[in-house]
DNA sequence: ATTAAAATGAGGTGCGTACCTCAAAAATGC
DNA sequence: GCATTTTTGAGGTACGCACCTCATTTTAAT
């Protein structure tokens, strides 16, 4: 194993002589390895103590402008990099995190907290605690005085699942005033003033959905049915509006209807779809903005459509997962829900830690989901195991 | 923020008083946090010192079969986790990891190596340095010598790129008797002894482009085009199985043309396909099972046919990308490059440090990529900032 | 010039682990 | 029972950094 060692300031070769009884004996092999500089190798540089520079790294009150220039210069210049690992150890550092979620009980929801809580498990040997909190959809005002109790949690960063209301707003200000970060999960908070956004652009996806049906359908003159959830969603009415945009522009055969709206219930799906199938001709896709793939598979097994019209659908659940195998689906348009879990978790530890971000390693990619590029699930590690 | 601090051993309550001078002048929470058991704490519970719970958990000889047994049960019942970020400081350990690839310039080798420089300089905060080395495609020996040299360089771990013949299995062993990860890159090497691939089923991949090919041409009598630089390629001969087998399956309409080797070069291909374009009627798609993209465009625009034949291709690259964006490309199929650095890395490193690696993390997804779904280019990070 | 305030230095401790040495104890072989 | 080997304990140092205290120097205000 090579060693390490420093050379002696004003050295720059290096001589090496080892008597050895017979040649071919010894086999020497030097490895040289660029030595990090420390906080020592900054206050030498920079003329001042030790304890000055931790002032100024640490942001401490009580050093003149003129010395943390002279500390700041030294950094940049030997090309100092705080080791996180060794500052988080001296810290006693314990990370809190929380993230704030809807109490609704979608697939999607139900597959983001899982993939959720296997990213905090698997964070807890990194020292960070992942608390994880919902609030009722219905009631604005509960989601404000949850959030308001977090920085009395000792949370230091918040994943924030929520509508973009002048409450909420409010809120994330509150909390980014008390040194809390705050990352926008699945819908962004655009005009607030959250650190990061951690999803992807619903346009987007309803365009690239809006194409592949365009192509699927061979551009035929075909209607499409919609069907959301709720058309109060941002994401529903985002993904409509890519839908048509791309639809209107690249595909004028193709008819897209009016969206149906279920409110969740299957009653109201498979009532709302009868009623269409009966009424309009010429049906021969559906788009499905929010869930209700099984009360849908269920509507269309009745009337023996399953499998003959074209369906796109958003998010990958088990639902969906098990739609695609069977063929009933043809494709997802989804977000990685691991990818997001880890991605939230990975942005606030740095923003605690003030580290920098990978903007490519946080990018969320719209994928596009069929049955021959859909992987095995991976299992859910149960513990963490030891060593 | 609140403090840690233990309770004494037989205390499951604490009581605290403050008297303040009036009410509502202090505010007190709690935080209640689990306490990460130390070494101390299991060679109190082992009732051994802490250099025999030393001995056990870093594997050092000298300790009875017994001994361990209670370290390690101790272990267990503590549910103690080793605190990798002090055990790497206290280690001064400094990961020196290699990236072997052959030198050939692909475009796609070139988004590779890009990749694999931004994750390994951002590696560096993480006290890993990352080596690429490039190997002489055409000679296997060159490989093997350039593989049997990694010891001597204190490499803990390599991840390789290269054809599965045997001198590679052979070279793949020896580093791995020697202690030496192995992770393999882009194509799998499942008959040696390596650790982990870090890749996509390059069969899965082809039947993905199999069913976009067949329903973009709306399973239509058409024939198919395709193109590969080379067919001794495994990667190549892999996504043509998964082609047909999907194509023949499922849309046995479509007729797939026997493939044309373009060898890498531009004339090449300009020959091969102007041949067959003027001798094979009715082809409505290309294949690209490998490069040769920018080629392809040429040629193809100079019998004004650019955009009016469905063209799939692989891997995203500057060129596939741009040729999306003007839609001269219908789909790409593709790996995440940066995903794919990062995770041969992270691999390597969790390797090193005898750690759990997250498998919903590391697996790569076959990606399909097309003019909507397609998401800006991150800009590669300059250099490492400091603090 | 005197005093107060601000800035800086010197030095210590601790985080959780690795790794080392030397002495002491226990187990083993005869 | 003895000598020998094996196993274990005690204690130290180091890693890079945070955070603390107290003394000392420098600067600014009067």
């Amino acid at each position: 194993m090579p060693r390490n060692f420093e050379l002696p300031a004003n050295w720059h070769q290096l001589a090496i002589k080892i008597d050895v009884p017979q040649p071919g004996m010894l086999r020497v092999s030097v490895g040289v390895s660029m030595i990090r500089p420390t906080v020592n190798d900054i206050a030498r540089e920079a003329g001042v103590s030790l304890a000055t520079v931790d002032r100024v790294l640490n942001e401490r009150p009580g050093v003149r402008q003129k010395t943390i220039l002279a500390v700041t210069e030294a950094i940049t210049k030997l090309g100092y990099v705080r080791d996180l690992a060794a500052a988080n150890l001296a810290r006693q550092r314990n990370y809190r995190l929380a993230v704030v979620l809807p109490d609704a009980s979608s697939q999607f929801l139900q597959t983001l907290t899982a993939a959720l809580q296997q990213a905090g498990n698997l964070a807890t040997v990194a020292r960070t605690e992942t608390i994880l909190l919902r609030y009722s959809a219905e009631d604005v005002h509960a989601l404000a005085a949850l959030l308001a109790t977090l920085p009395d949690m000792g949370v230091s960063g918040v994943a924030l699942m929520a509508p973009e209301t002048p409450i909420v707003r409010d809120a994330v200000r509150s909390l980014k005033q008390q040194g809390i970060a705050v990352v926008a999960l699945v819908s962004d908070l655009p005009s607030t003033e959250r650190d990061h956004f951690v999803g992807i652009d619903s346009f987007a996806a309803g365009s690239t959905a809006g194409v592949l049906m365009g192509r699927f359908l061979g551009g035929a003159a075909t209607r499409v049915m919609v069907l959301s959830e709720s058309m109060l969603l941002r994401e529903s009415i985002e993904r409509r509006r890519g839908f048509d945009d791309v639809i209107g522009r690249n595909f004028p055969a193709i008819d897209v209807l009016p969206t149906l709206e279920t409110h969740g219930s299957a009653e109201i799906l498979r009532a709302v779809v009868t009623e269409q199938l009966s009424g309009v001709s010429n049906i021969g896709a559906i788009y499905l903005l929010g869930g209700g793939h099984r009360a849908l598979a269920t509507a269309l097994d009745e009337r023996g459509m399953l499998g003959k019209v074209v369906i796109i659908a958003h998010e990958l659940t088990p639902h969906t997962r098990s739609a695609l195998i069977a063929g009933h689906l043809d494709a997802v348009i989804s977000q990685n829900v691991g990818h997001l879990a880890r991605s939230a978790l990975r942005v606030l530890r740095a923003k605690a830690d003030r580290a920098v971000i990978d903007a490519g390693q946080e990018q969320l990619r719209i994928e596009i989901i069929i049955k021959e590029n859909l992987l095995e699930e991976q299992p859910v590690m149960a513990d963490i195991p030891f060593i």
